[in-house]
DNA sequence: TTCGAATGTTAGCCGAAGCTAAGAAGGATG
DNA sequence: CATCCTTCTTAGCTTCGGCTAACATTCGAA
């Protein structure tokens, strides 16, 4: 504990980029064109707010715009946005995989996605591929014969 | 997807409430007494820093603090630290469940913790204590003789 | 007892993410 | 064409969580 806490400050702002590349993508696949007003909708913030965060992930380069355009995402927007819905996916798949129900996993898979790590990610793929892990140690049965 | 979002900015805040307390009360359980030092090395942050969050816990009371003297939890700030650290914890101990290191459960436990809702982190719990669920439907096995 | 290190506090700055209010661009429609 | 509505942009404000720099307090030694 303790070096990982200078995440925090930096860590919040590239969620939030993450989440908005992650919605332009889904937009885009859906409509073929992203617009501020729908970030807006989407997010439930105003238009000065998307405003100012397209202006960030311009000067940061995940996304291209011109007033009174649609927002394009650059190679490396897309890049990011493909990785974070992946992500996204394994940890909702994950989620219903251990009983929770589809309206807490959406909810909670978009806040846990943002902080977890490859290590994590591969855990929940490989239970969510090849089943739960053989018991190791101490504790819990289930059945017990089981098949 | 939508309503959530709002949550964003003041999630964020509670986040860092949240993390303070929680180490105060591992600071008092450990030494007896929490100095806003032992807060500048424990998150990594300057004394400044920590000043000005102090401030805001004593504002949202949380702690009560005095010049030069000991932090101290409130009995809301007390049950607050309480809860995290249960959470914390049953969140650490799941992700040792599911097979990722002890390195990085702790990290990752502390980025998710904040995202758990009490659907999700029951889930979790009954797993840690009652084992892995059934199959339900379709795929998944691992290794089929086993024992 | 005075000095210096460690610890706390205060003031003032920055950037991110939110807001409101007001104005500019574009598109339908009379 | 003028008008009006929707969409988008700009300006300016707030709070939060960081920072540095400077000052105050406490306390253990020399």
């Amino acid at each position: 504990m303790s070096k990982q806490h200078q995440r925090t400050r930096s860590d919040h702002a590239s969620e939030i980029a993450e989440d908005y590349v992650e919605a332009i993508a889904d937009f885009i696949a859906d409509k073929d064109v992203c617009r501020s007003g729908d970030l807006v909708r989407h997010f439930n913030v105003t238009h000065a707010t998307v405003n100012n965060t397209i202006a960030r992930l311009e000067r940061d380069g995940f996304v291209t715009t011109a007033p009174y355009q649609p927002i394009a995402l650059t190679a490396r927007g897309r890049r990011l946005a493909t990785a974070c819905r992946k992500r996204h996916e394994t940890v909702e798949a994950f989620l219903l995989k251990i009983g929770v129900s589809p309206a807490t996993a959406v909810i909670d898979s978009e806040g846990i996605e943002h902080h977890v790590s490859r290590e994590t990610l591969d855990a929940m793929k490989r239970i969510l591929s090849d089943g739960w892990p053989d018991e190791v140690a101490g504790g819990s049965r289930r059945g017990d014969g089981l098949h």
